[in-house]
DNA sequence: ATTAAAATTTAGGCAAATCTAAAAATAAAA
DNA sequence: TTTTATTTTTAGATTTGCCTAAATTTTAAT
């Protein structure tokens, strides 16, 4: 399989959670940054080779083949992204795009042993789930912060967005996995939270709120 | 750089060790396993980028640029193939096709964490010396087997030829980096050695006393 | 010094993955 | 239900890295 193919079944992979009777073709080709006849063209030779199904104008879908694929590539992102913060020291902001290039090393000797050597972690830097060799995925339990009541005070276990820019912000209010959060004031009108975290106090805005997983 | 132009750069580097004065097309197709055409293409493709200086018919060789590059590739294949033995627990005749892969990792900042994280080590599982972020390269005094004195004890520092099958031949005697060696016996008519190393006594041809790097 | 052999380069072409522009199909709006 | 807008696909072209076959240059041998 060559990085290409690997690259669009990843993203197929990712957009199938959010709408799972079809991925479109813009939305791939939207997050691969290319056009949507490159998209056409890659899916029909994905088709070809049994790896998603397509039925022209109806968008995509991965087979069980296609679908085990997918995973070993998530598995093998995730897993490097816990090598570079447990053991290189890499802040979670850092790790993403190296882990873009790690995940496509082709070696399933490599990954399994790279598994063992962090103690067969369940979840990234980020809180993401890490499939294992068989392509099981652990499901943590977790709840949105804007969904958790006034006064109560949560943890948090992952961020939705882990885009640089969010992480970064993170890190300049103190969050990281883990942290404690208490709902001090709700703003109703535009969904503002006053919270509290590492012994401090300030508000955050509901786009902020949408993107942690607490528990 | 693509993966392409990186293999090219390591190729022509380590045949410049051996050729100095001009790397043959030839030479180059045969480790890359291509055809001299497609060489003759790259080569002027890495010549109008300032990689290599190339005169045609005479030969190629590796501006100071290119020299960098292909010592930065060096110093990330060795370095990962270090990682593998020491921290995966693979062995050193495993490690050689997948830091292949793992050389043409982009980020600088990766290789000098997982540096780091060795301990800045000199050599490789091979013996072969690692070169460090400013491409400089420690040199280890050794000599080959073959001329090492009847009744001398030598420590095996390094292999010459890092195939599978001879670094399996190796570890099927007892032999790896570390091991002493004593001359027992020359005979002079095929250069045949008898030699003691782990408590055993046995015999080793001169193929395979040419390619131990000892001292 | 010629001739023969080997190495190297040129010329023309192919497959993968992409692109633009145009055509076709589906979805949305009047 | 037409018409319009959006999405998707097709057609044809481009780039990279490789190929084969033929031409050229260098090297080796007579």
């Amino acid at each position: 399989m060559t990085i290409s193919e690997e690259n669009y079944l990843k993203v197929i992979y990712h957009l199938a959670q959010v709408s799972p009777k079809g991925v479109n073709t813009n939305a791939i080709a939207g997050m691969l940054d290319t056009k949507a006849s490159s998209v056409t063209d890659m899916i029909k030779k994905l088709d070809e080779k049994g790896l998603v199904s397509y039925v022209k104008y109806q968008g995509v879908s991965l087979t069980g083949k296609g679908l085990y694929s997918a995973k070993m590539i998530v598995r093998k992102h995730r897993l490097w992204e816990v090598f570079l913060v447990k053991k290189l020291n890499f802040s979670w902001d850092e790790v993403h795009e190296i882990a873009e290039e790690l995940e496509h090393i082709q070696s399933e000797k490599l990954i399994n042993k790279l598994d063992a050597f962090l103690e067969f972690p369940d979840f990234d830097p980020h809180g993401d789930p890490i499939p294992n060799a068989d392509g099981e995925i652990k499901k943590m339990q977790k709840k949105i912060l804007s969904d958790i009541q006034l006064n109560e005070t949560v943890k948090c276990v992952g961020v939705k967005d882990s885009s640089v820019e969010f992480l970064q912000f993170l890190d300049k209010k103190g969050i990281s996995l883990g942290t404690n959060i208490t709902i001090l004031e709700k703003e109703s009108f535009d969904e503002t939270l006053k919270i509290k975290a590492q012994e401090k106090t300030f508000t955050i805005s509901n786009k902020i709120a949408n993107n942690l997983y607490v528990q």
